[in-house]
DNA sequence: ACCTGAACACCGTTCAAGT
DNA sequence: ACCTGAACACCGTTCAAGT
C-alpha cells in the first residue's frame, strides 16, 4: 500500500471508532470520510460495505477472544472457563451497535468482510463448549452454532438501551441454560 | 373519518401486510404508498412513522396473544400454559423482520405507536410467569420485564435467516432457563 | 496507484397547492 | 378535511477527472 493511502486508512479507521463508539454509533459513512478528510470514493474502495469497516475495527478484538479461549482452555476449569469467555464475548461488541446482526449474517455467507472472524469465534467457543460437555458440565444437546446464536442473543439485548440494566441478569439465565444447575433458582 | 380516508387508510395496511409479509420485508414507506396508490403525504399522516404501520399491523395480534393467555391461565396448568403461550408468541411477529427491535425501543417509550401493544404483552406474559412461579415451577429471579426480553432475543433468533433453522432448538434451550428441569440434558 | 467530489438513485419527511 | 406530489436533506454507491 502507497503510504498516503495507508495514512488515509489509518485515519478512516480512527475516526471510525471514534464516532462509532462515541455519541453516534449510526454515523454514516460520509460522515466519516469527511471526518477523517478523504472523499467518498477513497473510503468506499478501504472498506466497501459497513460490514468491512466493522470487521477492521473489531478484528483484533475476535483474535484476542480467541487467544483467550485457550488460555482459558489450560489454566481453568471447562465450566468456569466457559463461563468466563462467554462474558468477555459477549462484551467484545457492546460498543458497536448493530454489529450483532451483521455477524450472524455473515457466519452464513462467505463472502462477507466478517465471515472469518465469526469463524474463528465460533471455533473458539466450540473448543470451550465441547471440554464443558466431556464434563458432563454443560448441556449435551448444544453445539458450536448454537453457541454463536446464544452469544449473539445476549449481545443484542446488550444492544437494546432499555434493557442494558437487566443484562447481567439475562446473562446469567442463559448462562443456566447452557450450565445448569449453577445460579439459584 | 372520511370514507374516502378510510379507503386510504384500509388499503395502505392491506398493501403494507401484502409487501411486509411477502418477498419485501424492508419495502419503503414510498413504495407502500406507491403501491396502495396514495401520496406520500397521505401515509405519512395516517401512519407518522415506520413503527405506526407494524402497530397497526400487529395490533390484533397482540390481543389475540393477550386474549390466549387468559384462556391458557384457565385451561391448562401453570408450566404448559407458560410454554405453549412462550412459543405462540414468538412466533407471533415472524412475518414482520425488524419489528422486534421497535418492540423493545417501545417499551421503554410512552410516546411510541407500539407502546401500548408491548405493555398488554409483558401483562400478559407476566400474568402465565407468575403463577408458575407460585407453582414452583419457574425460575423465581425472574420478572416479567425479563420473559419480555428473552422472548424477544428467541423472536430476534428467528429474525436471522441463517438461524431460522435452529429457532427451535433455541427455544427450548432457553425455555429450560426459564422452566428448570424439563427437557434433556 | 490513488484520490476527489459531483452525480445518481434512493430514503423519510414536509408542505404548498389543490379538491 | 383530506389528498397530491414536488421539494428537501439525507443515504450508499459510482465514476470521470485529476495528481
Amino acid at each position: 500500500m502507497r503510504s498516503d493511502a495507508k495514512k488515509n486508512y489509518d485515519m478512516i479507521l480512527a475516526v471510525a471508532r471514534d464516532l462509532l463508539t462515541g455519541g453516534s454509533p449510526d454515523a454514516s459513512l460520509r460522515d466519516i470520510a469527511r471526518k477523517a478528510g478523504v472523499g467518498d470514493g477513497t473510503l468506499h474502495r478501504h472498506f466497501p460495505t459497513r460490514e468491512a469497516l466493522l470487521e477492521a475495527l473489531l478484528r483484533d478484538t475476535f483474535d484476542a477472544l480467541s487467544a483467550r479461549a485457550r488460555r482459558l482452555q489450560e489454566e481453568t476449569n471447562a465450566e468456569e472457563a466457559l463461563l468466563t469467555w462467554l462474558r468477555e464475548a459477549v462484551g467484545s461488541t457492546k460498543d458497536y451497535s448493530g454489529v450483532i446482526a451483521a455477524m450472524v449474517s455473515a457466519i452464513a455467507d462467505e463472502q462477507s468482510a466478517l465471515h472469518g472472524s465469526c469463524v474463528t469465534l465460533r471455533s473458539a467457543g466450540n473448543r470451550l463448549l465441547v471440554r464443558a460437555q466431556t464434563d458432563g458440565r454443560a448441556r449435551a444437546d448444544m453445539d458450536g452454532d448454537d453457541l454463536f446464536a446464544l452469544i449473539s442473543a445476549l449481545a443484542w439485548l446488550a444492544e437494546q438501551p432499555p434493557l442494558v440494566p437487566r443484562s447481567d441478569r439475562l446473562f446469567d439465565i442463559i448462562a443456566d441454560a447452557i450450565l445448569p444447575g449453577r445460579g439459584p433458582r
